[in-house]
DNA sequence: TGACTTTTCGCAAATCGTTCTCATTATCAT
DNA sequence: ATGATAATGAGAACGATTTGCGAAAAGTCA
């Protein structure tokens, strides 16, 4: 596991000044593991530093993600769900009674979709899998 | 193919009142196949009748979506785009460059997601399955 | 048809998540 | 430490969509 030093190593990795800011918000996404919006994040990365300000949270997610270390994902309803990049590629499946977000992979459906792009004449340069469902009622 | 005395039909089915806003509005998705966005849905039924408006375009549009005659369509980038429900389940696929939508369907990876969602104990409402990709360029 | 009730309309203002402006502050190579 | 300049906070602006409200149109039943 990494720890916050290694925050600061990522951050120089990209060639981008080292601040208070970003460190906190990177910290809150490394300590997340369900899909926080960018409201959660402000919320959460001011416990560690109440300076935070939300256009900051946006302009570093929007950083982060042009920098391959954050994956954006607009989910149906409200505003967007961030994670990090980190792992292997995977879908998700959302709870419409909790919200909950479930990650889950198919090689399948991705050879699939690759072949039925290739069809149709197409390179797929990225897709957007999401299932939407809830636990059968108790019975 | 249907005539515009249709829609008044469909409409009257539906429950509500016959405007000419509403011939107006499904005349052009009747017309169009190209997923427009509201904005270009007012636009097209403007020709037809001028007094459409931006609020009716949606709250139409609204109201054909809970009664299950419209789709819409929450693509990467602007607006929503929308299409009458008519046919069969399909996904799309969009062109980057163009921004042209094509319609496609795999019955395997309809099952396969069936299949995921059941493993995790859920139920699919609904799915969402974009792919985002380009022709090759000529080479 | 005309009076009466209900729905829908256009317009403008409100929402909501996100982006932008700009004066101020902080980082970092020197 | 100093200076160049990247990054920040506060709040205004944005774009798509939604909503409140009084006016207009559609349905109802003489
Ligand atoms: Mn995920
Ligand atoms: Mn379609
Ligand atoms: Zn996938
Ligand atoms: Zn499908």
């Amino acid at each position: 596991m990494n720890d916050d030093a290694q925050l600061e190593t990522d951050l120089r990795a990209e060639g981008v000044r080292v601040t208070r800011q970003r460190l906190a918000i990177l910290h809150v996404l490394r300590m997340a593991s369900d899909h926080p919006r960018a409201e959660d994040i402000l919320n959460r990365a001011k416990v560690q530093d109440p300076s935070v300000s939300q256009a900051t949270v946006y302009r570093t997610l929007a950083m982060l993600e042009k920098a391959g270390t954050v994956l954006k994902n607009e989910f149906d309803g409200a505003g967007a769900r961030y994670e990090l990049a980190g792992g292997a590629h995977h879908d998700h499946l959302i709870d419409l009674d909790t919200g909950e977000v479930i990650e889950f992979h198919s090689q399948k459906i991705e050879r699939l979709q690759a072949e039925i792009a290739a069809d149709l004449g197409y390179d797929i340069e990225w897709h957007r899998l999401e299932l939407y469902g809830r636990r059968p009622k108790a019975r």
